[in-house]
DNA sequence: TGGCACATAGGAATTATTCTTATGAAACCG
DNA sequence: CGGTTTCATAAGAATAATTCCTATGTGCCA
């Protein structure tokens, strides 16, 4: 485990005043899972995080990490990887292109790009590995959803 | 349902070719499969397509048509959306940040864009909404897997 | 056209995630 | 301080997407 650009400790801080402005319980197990997800760069799954929440906490059900998972995604004091875990989606269109998803509906269509250059990978990205391919995902609110808001 | 840059027939003919090369029976379910899922931009779920192609062939099953599905994305005849669906992947990082995804290992790593100008949302992009956030995914061979392989 | 490997249908199994319900603890209020 | 309300948890049951199993069917090469 590695901190990242701030220290857990600022983190954890800055967590008990999100959960007070927000009104939400600081319970052991919730701070107990925060620490977790933002003292690792691996990006864990529920399962990897209620095994090491378990260490600390030996009766902490999976239930719980889940919910607490979830609740903190949903306040943005942490993110869920990828997209917004619907089921399998398939994409039949064989040219490379890029993705928009409309956060409330789901839609997704394809884009091409309009900067094909700016899409090099980054060389901050090369220290990890090979690339293969690169992927944009924008998410927004698409036009549909944009109108039903008006009414 | 609306054909892409390729019309659907020269797609089905490019189907069959690289069925043949494989050594891919093309069987009747098969051609159907791919056809429901080059014939859309909905980027439809295994139950929709299961949906629609029973109207053609009304006792194909869904095993029937996840498994090709799945196969058709093997050889890259079609793509899966998003990320190569394990779990639910949380993620502690605060900052906004960029993927580096493992092909292989499914290893995840953040990187910050380093032509963060180069990530405004392209203007192709817009025709289909308010756009929120952008976020790229590079996909690759991570440099543990890349040494597996040579040995 | 016969045989054989590959495909399919249908239902059962698996697995990640969420729900239910009863219990427990924190906060609130007089 | 004691009562009450509200939110959180644990444990196991339920749900739902996907995959597996197995018997039967079908495309294709010789």
């Amino acid at each position: 485990m590695k901190p990242g650009r701030d220290t857990i400790e600022q983190r954890m801080r800055t967590f008990n005043a999100a959960c007070a402005r927000l009104g939400i319980k600081i319970t052991h197990q919730r701070m107990e899972i925060f620490r977790a997800v933002i003292s690792t760069e691996e990006h864990p799954d529920a399962e990897t995080i209620h095994r090491w929440v378990k260490k600390r906490i030996p009766t902490i059900s999976l239930d719980t990490v889940y919910r607490n998972l979830r609740l903190l995604a949903e306040t943005d004091l942490i993110a869920i990887v990828g997209m917004s875990q619907e089921n399998l989606r398939f994409d039949g269109n064989a040219h490379p292109h890029h993705h928009f998803v409309c956060v409330r509906c789901g839609m997704i269509r394809d884009f091409a790009s309009n900067a094909p250059d700016s899409l090099q990978t980054p060389k901050t990205a090369r220290v990890f590995g090979e690339p293969l391919s690169v992927h944009l995902e924008v998410k927004g609110i698409c036009t549909g959803c944009r109108g039903d808001v008006r009414r």
